[in-house]
DNA sequence: AATGCCGGGGG
DNA sequence: CCCCCGGCATT
């Protein structure tokens, strides 16, 4: 033994690696490019939430646990268009990396005067430009020059935050359906900056007119409580109205006396466009909720386990147990089946020293329920010295480690299966010995370079787990 | 005796 | 943290 360790070692790691942890998910994926994707996606595609955030979720899960893939890109995408407006105020036009900006250049007037005025009003409304200069380009009546003049100037800066969230959006789709949820998300995260501002205020209110387009605009004039619906006709009418001649001065001044009484995500109006919806709820609540809900859902409320009759659906137990638990917690239905398959995968990476399995309960959504639902509780006895989180955990059943296993390509599947249930991801119980198939058993000690890790240091099998 | 793995220890 | 191994329980 001795002497084969050394060489043996070398030769283990690879192997061992790659049926219980690598087998797929060896590749990964960059962490540039996938941010990129992401942020393309919520560009171009709308909504599609639910997939992304299963697709990240399995993949990156295998290499780093948590939700991680799904947040990061959108707190990515977030950043791109928050930080742009900031560094803006500073520096002009440096930020943008946005292609955009050259079709932006052509439309720009030639109007020297224009510059002049614009160079001031730039540096004052920098922040408001992205909004402005939506609209203006539409059609803004009172201030043409100005207005054409700050867009130009603006790109630079504002074609990030367009290009970014909601400015494509907001022109193509006539409603800026998409542009809400990341405004929303948008002012969640960035206050922190820019709260001191009255400007990163105006910023806001002003965005969020034009982005969450699909609200109403109360005027705030004390006795006007006029409702539009748009922002661009509220501030004419605050202009026109209440502030009379003053109005050519700054744009922004209007957002100061109307504000928006939007309808956000969860209302939806059918008609506007079916990408609304998804983006609200994906960005705030599917994060989080993946992350509390999965695990705890499942484990916790064990005692629903799906009745065992569902075998028919779907042939593999994989599926089941993610539904099952599912229901219970009303809300979660979308999310928590993305969410909790990944994390089940995650969880079976680290079979071996890290996984504590939450919950005992658990037993009962296993796929092949009939045989094993008693035999937990008896194993359970076999052990006297162990922990209880341990031996809870083990309950699972060898038959259905075995069948897996018999059927093919043992490690992934068992990974996952593993992972399915979550509760018992890797229970100590061991079934009779003679059923386990272990690492041992499976490759003999001839061949202990094989064994998975867990094995050959003498502990709980890692790659198969009962 | 073979096996599976906990608990503990060394580097 | 990685790696072993003693020792126990089980088969």
């Amino acid at each position: 033994m001795a002497a084969m360790k050394p060489g043996e070692r070398t030769l283990s790691s690879g192997p061992q690696s790659c049926p219980s942890t690598a087998a797929d998910p060896t590749e990964t994926r960059q962490p540039g490019a996938e941010m990129q994707e992401t942020l393309v996606d919520m560009q171009c595609c709308e909504q599609e939430d639910p997939n992304l955030t299963e697709r990240n979720g399995h993949r990156k899960i295998m290499d780093r646990n948590h939700q991680g893939p799904v947040f990061v890109p959108q707190g990515l995408t977030e950043r791109v268009w928050n930080h742009p407006p900031a560094p803006q105020q500073t520096t002009t036009p440096t930020m943008p990396s946005c292609p955009v900006s050259a079709p932006y250049s052509f439309w720009s007037p030639g109007s020297v005067e224009m510059d002049e005025i614009m160079a001031a009003m730039v540096l004052t409304s920098l922040s408001c430009s992205p909004v402005v200069q939506s609209i203006p380009q539409s059609q803004n009546d009172p201030v043409p020059g100005p207005s054409s003049g700050g867009g130009d100037m603006e790109c630079g800066g504002g074609e990030l935050s367009d290009s970014g969230s909601s400015g494509c959006w907001s022109w193509d789709h006539g409603n800026l359906s998409p542009a809400p949820s990341p405004s929303n998300a948008e002012m969640d995260s960035s206050p922190d900056e820019g709260l001191h501002m009255e400007l990163e205020d105006e910023l806001h209110t002003a965005t969020r007119s034009k982005s969450s387009f699909r609200g109403t605009y109360r005027c705030l004039w004390p006795s006007c409580g006029k409702v539009l619906t748009s922002s661009f006709g509220m501030k004419r009418h605050v202009r026109v109205l209440h502030l009379g001649s003053e109005s050519e001065q700054s744009p922004r001044e209007e957002d100061f006396y109307y504000t928006k009484i939007s309808c956000v995500a969860p209302a939806d109006p059918s008609p506007i466009s079916p990408l609304p919806p998804a983006p609200v709820p994906a960005s705030s609540p599917h994060v989080p909720w993946a992350s509390c809900d999965s695990p705890p859902g499942p484990g916790p409320d064990s005692g629903l386990q799906i009745p065992s009759s569902s075998s028919s659906s779907s042939g593999s137990g994989i599926s089941r147990p993610i539904s099952g638990p599912e229901s219970a917690p009303g809300q979660a239905r979308p999310l928590s089946q993305s969410a909790p398959s990944s994390f089940w995968q995650i969880q079976t990476d680290h079979l071996y020293q890290a996984c504590t399995p939450q919950r005992v309960t658990v037993s009962s959504r296993s796929p092949t329920p009939c045989c094993w639902t008693p035999p937990p509780l008896t194993v359970s006895n076999q052990h006297s010295h162990h922990n209880t989180q341990v031996v809870t955990g083990r309950c699972r059943s060898v038959s259905v480690g075995e069948q897996w296993l018999q059927q093919n390509s043992a490690t992934n599947r068992l990974i996952t299966m593993s992972a399915a249930s979550p509760s018992r991801s890797h229970c100590s119980f061991r079934k009779g010995r003679a059923e386990a198939k272990k690492c041992r058993k499976v490759y003999g000690v001839e061949r202990k370079d094989q064994w998975c890790t867990a094995c050959r240091w003498k502990k709980a099998c890692q790659r198969f787990p009962d």
